[in-house]
RNA sequence: UGGGGCAUAGCCAAGUGGUAAGGCAGCGGAUUUUGAUUCCGCCAUUCCCUGGUUCGAAUCCAGGUGCCCCAGCCA
């Protein structure tokens, strides 16, 4: 019944397989390696899937590990947020829960053996002298005057350093490499910092941290990563990675891979300006429908399905790009339209009066819940001399190809009659307010016995048990389809992200039932016909307020299009 | 000659010497009580450029060009 794209292949996936098929290790283990200083993002879950993915087609296994080695950047809410998303987006660690954190006092000795060995020094050096001389892209660098210390001052050092007896900054454990290294990243890169900041896990036992660099190849080893995929700017540290690896006696010998991180379209996936968006109060929070977090789709009513498809169908290469973010909404149309029920919601009401339809009287139709799967039964709605369609629906002077209600115009409202136009009732100010019809009563059901054929079918709901809403419309962030994401990005805010819509109507039985699942609490999605898929949203809708609608992801609109 | 990476359609992306997959978008057309869905069909004589090797090159060789990343005690 559900397609699925067909399994991804991607380079990644080859080296895996061949690696497997020449032996070279008997089953596969990835991991998942975010730093806990903000929400995860669209791109997070490319990697996400990625590893994951690939731990599940080769029968290993994928950890999740928090690379939790700064402390000035990190917090206890983005650890319980990421874990959160991670099972949100469908995938498990089991028993596989890791940090960085949990192997300080391994790395602290295998420092200290580097040291002993005579591949690590202390030097005093500030931050800026150590910039300094670190060269620049086209000139090697200089050794610093404290690169030749003795094995002894530099292990008495750095333990006081761990001891806490230097304040910030005052000096740094660094791998004596290759100061004219064309690679910027071997010249005596930096493996310990000090750093007197209580640790989310550690608290206050650690006042020196390790660097990225000194942690995540040594954390791979002890965990018996075999494959540590990872984005292109990293490449630059592979050298990096294999050095520690071949200068310790690690347990495991990991091998590091590079895929092109994802892009999208009008938005932007880079942790500081996603945290700016919130910071700065542009949007109201992490998991603000607009924003391109893994909790922000979840509460604009994106299914986490539709995301793993997303991801499939972009691919796995090593070339920058990006992707549009309409391929985004076709996996998401395509997950719900499988599933959603339908139901009519007037968002735009304009005011029906039936006219040769009795006062005072109503009847009860039936409409299906879904046109392709029958499985998903039918309710009634109901049908009276006052209903509401959409305004959007109706024009007083149409073009040739608009089909929808006009003057003396025939149409059929969905499930119930075909209505006939007679007079548009217009305010002082001009403004269409109300439409008097007529109906014929031999259609009822949306077919006329004499065979006549219309060719719109509105949606429409009665104005005797119509349900008040409020419907939020989203549309893209950034007005630019590639923002720049520098100092000014504010500049570039689409200020029609948002629309909010006051006084929508609902048929009342989008009120019971459709809008949350009884035993995971999570919102359902429901298709407002000829609209888009909604879904409501739980934190802002108020007990006995309206209900409040998120629209996730409008329908094709072809008409809307060929308009332009 | 700093180092590293990448160039295949509007956007992704396969392809690894045998004559350019697939998806999204777009464009036609059929069906349709959602201008939705579904279904059919069209959409790169050419793979950044220029030479070369070869019966044969997107794939191999040489030389160019363009774009991305790196000078945090961030990850």
């Amino acid at each position: 019944m559900t397609e699925e794209t067909p399994e991804a292949r991607d380079f990644i996936r080859d080296i895996v397989q061949s690696d497997l098929a020449a032996g070279t290790h008997k089953s596969v283990v990835t991991r998942f390696p975010p730093e806990p200083n903000g929400y995860l993002h669209i791109g997070h879950a490319k990697s996400i899937c990625l590893n994951f993915g690939i731990a599940q087609e080769f029968g290993g296994r994928c950890h999740l590990r928090f690379d939790d080695t700064n402390p000035a950047k990190e917090e206890q809410e983005y650890i319980d947020a990421i874990k959160d998303d991670v099972h949100w987006l469908g995938f498990d660690w089991g028993k596989n829960l890791h940090h960085a954190s949990d192997y300080f006092e391994q790395l602290y000795l295998w420092a200290e053996k580097l040291i002993q060995d005579g591949k690590a020094y202390v030097d005093d050096q500030t931050a800026d002298e150590i910039r300094v001389t670190r060269g620049t892209l086209t000139e090697a660098g200089t050794n610093s005057p404290f690169r030749t210390r003795s094995i002894d001052e530099n292990l008495d050092l750095f333990r006081r350093m761990r001891a806490g007896e230097f304040p910030d900054g005052a000096r740094v454990l660094r791998a004596k490499i290759d100061m004219a290294s064309g690679n910027i990243n071997l010249r005596d890169p930096v493996m310990y910092r000090i750093l007197h900041a209580p640790h989310p896990r550690t608290g206050t036992a650690w006042k020196i941290y390790p660097s990225y660099d000194f942690a995540h190849g040594q954390s791979d080893a002890i965990e018996t990563i075999t494959h540590s995929v990872c984005t292109l700017e990293f490449a630059d540290h592979r050298p990096l990675y294999d050095w520690f690896i071949e200068h310790l006696p690690v347990p495991s010998r990991p091998r590091q891979y590079e895929f092109a991180r994802l892009n999208l379209t009008h938005t932007v996936l880079s942790k500081r300006v996603l945290t700016a968006l919130v910071k700065g109060g542009h949007v109201a929070g992490w998991d603000d429908p607009r924003m391109p977090t893994l909790a922000g789709f979840r509460r604009r009513g994106v299914p986490p399905e539709a995301i793993r498809d997303f991801i499939k169908r972009v691919g796995v290469a090593k070339s920058n790009s990006v992707v549009e973010a309409g391929m985004l909404d076709f996996s998401i149309r395509e997950a719900l339209n499988r599933t959603a029920p339908r139901r009519m919601a007037v968002l735009r009401p304009l005011k029906v009066v039936i006219e040769n339809y009795p006062e005072g009287k109503t009847e009860t139709l039936e409409a299906v819940n879904h046109p392709d799967d029958a499985s998903l039964g039918a309710r009634q709605v109901t049908f009276g001399r006052e209903l509401y369609v959409e305004h959007d629906d109706f024009m007083e002077n149409p073009p040739k190809k608009f089909f929808r209600l006009s003057p003396g115009q025939e149409v059929r409202l969905r499930y119930a009659y075909f209505i006939k136009c007679r007079e548009a009732i217009k305010n002082a100010a001009g403004e269409v307010v109300e439409l008097r019809c007529t109906y014929d009563p031999e259609t009822k059901g949306g077919n006329a016995p004499d065979g006549r054929k219309v060719k719109a079918t509105l949606h429409w709901v009665a104005a005797a048990d119509a349900v008040d809403a409020e419907v939020r419309l989203y549309n893209p962030l950034f007005l630019s389809s590639a923002p720049s994401g520098g100092e000014g990005f504010a500049a570039d805010l689409n200020p029609q992200s948002l629309e909010v819509i006051t006084n929508a109507k609902l048929e009342p039985a989008i009120a019971s039932g459709v809008t949350f699942d009884a035993l995971s609490g999570q919102p359902k999605a429901v298709q407002f016909e000829r609209q888009g898929y909604f879904v409501c949203d739980r934190g802002a809708t108020k007990s006995g307020g309206p209900l409040v609608f998120n629209r996730t992801v409008g329908l094709r609109d072809s008409y809307a299009k060929a308009k332009d």
